[in-house]
This record gives structure tokens, sequence and C-alpha cells, in this order.
DNA sequence: AGCTTATTTCGATAAGTGTCGAATTAAAAA
DNA sequence: TTTTTAATTCGACACTTATCGAAATAAGCT
């Protein structure tokens, strides 16, 4: 409960979130194509179902890893770089 | 099954690893005291049972985050630079 | 309004995880 | 060899997670 312990449970929610192979994979289509992505577009590629697809994007929003732009029916993806500057430097060069 | 979903799954394996704070702590210690610890320290500093420590000692080990000497009836646990430099460079210094 | 397309939520489910105390094993000391 | 000390393994348990298909919701179109 004290400072130290906050922060080390910071870092864990992190790295949990990181810690599903799809979500990685997601992160590195986004980052290498460099556009955003839509739901849909990731369920295709991936071939995983669509309700998998809003499971992970929700997760990966919530950890603020990643923001979301509403464009007519879908949702955009993209990568919130300031969170991993801050988490992770240079990771997203690793992907 | 191709090789990027290769990299992805050991990418996310690393991460799920450092998905627990104790863990983290355990490596916030290990790096700041820069000396290694045994099961029982570790233990008595978090406050968490000898047999959780060896389950994350294991886990730390077998992700080779770590290595291990024993010594007398202790194991003493220290940090796997070569790991971290790897797969996240920069990440030890920020604990 | 009704239709289409995209995403999200809702069960349900199977698998995995962290924790503990008790029992076991390993190593050293007496 | 017995005793002590340290670490590990073994159930058992409550909790979380990733996944899916079906149903619900949201936003444009016709």
């Amino acid at each position: 409960m004290d400072i130290e312990q906050r922060t080390d449970q910071e870092l864990a929610d992190i790295f949990k979130v990181l810690s599903e192979p799809n979500r990685i994979s997601i992160l590195r289509i986004l980052q290498h194509s460099n556009r955003e992505l839509t739901c849909g577009e990731v369920s295709r590629q991936l071939n995983i179902s669509p309700s998998t697809v809003s499971y992970h994007f929700k997760a990966l929003r919530k950890a603020g890893l990643t923001n979301t732009r509403q464009m007519a029916q879908a949702k955009l993806l993209s990568i919130n770089r300031e969170t991993f500057q801050k988490y992770l430097p240079n990771f997203l060069d690793s992907l």
C-alpha cells in the first residue's frame, strides 16, 4: 500500500495488458502500417472473432496504450505513444 | 505458427512473467541492493510465504530473467541482465 | 422508417494464476 | 546420525482470462 507497491502494481498492470500475443500483434501491425486500424480489419488479419478483438481493443485502451477515434460506424485504433514513452521507451521501435 | 506469431508469443511470455507486482518488487530490490537475494529474505521483506516466493523465483528463472546460485542451504537470486538487454533494454534502470 | 455494417455486451466455458499451509526434499551443522 | 535450516512440491482454493456465438447497440445509407 506504500508508494513503491503502487508503482509496482502500476507497472505490472501495463505488463499484464501486453502479456497476450494477439495484443502484441495488434501493436506490431499498428506500428508497421503506421495507420489506424478497425476492429474488423484486425479480426480478419488475425483470424479471431470481432468480439474477441473488441475485448482486446478495450484492454489496450483502458491501459492507455492506444487511442480511439470514431469514423463512420467504425472505430479507429492508434498507438498512444506517450504511454509507451513513459513506461517502455524504445519498445515500439523493437516491434 | 509463423515467425511473427512466435516472436509475439515469446514477447508476451516475458511480459506475463512481469505482470505480477511481487515479481516487479523482487526485481526492484535486486536492482537496488545490487546483491543476491534468498527466498527467505524476500519472503520476510515482502511478507509473503516462502512457497509463494519460491513459485515466483521459479517463474523468473524459467523466463531467463534471473540466475540462481547455490550457497549453503540457500539459493541466491540475481538478475540476468542479458535477457533484459535483449527484450527490454533500459527497463532495469527505470526501476 | 427500414436496411446494412460495425462494434460492443452478454452469457458460458475452459484454462490459467497466485496464494497458502502441510508435507517433502536438500544441505549443512551438531 | 540426528537436528536444523532453507527451499520446493503438492493439493486445494478462489479469482482471473481469453475465447466464442448470439444478442444488443450505434451509426450511416436508401
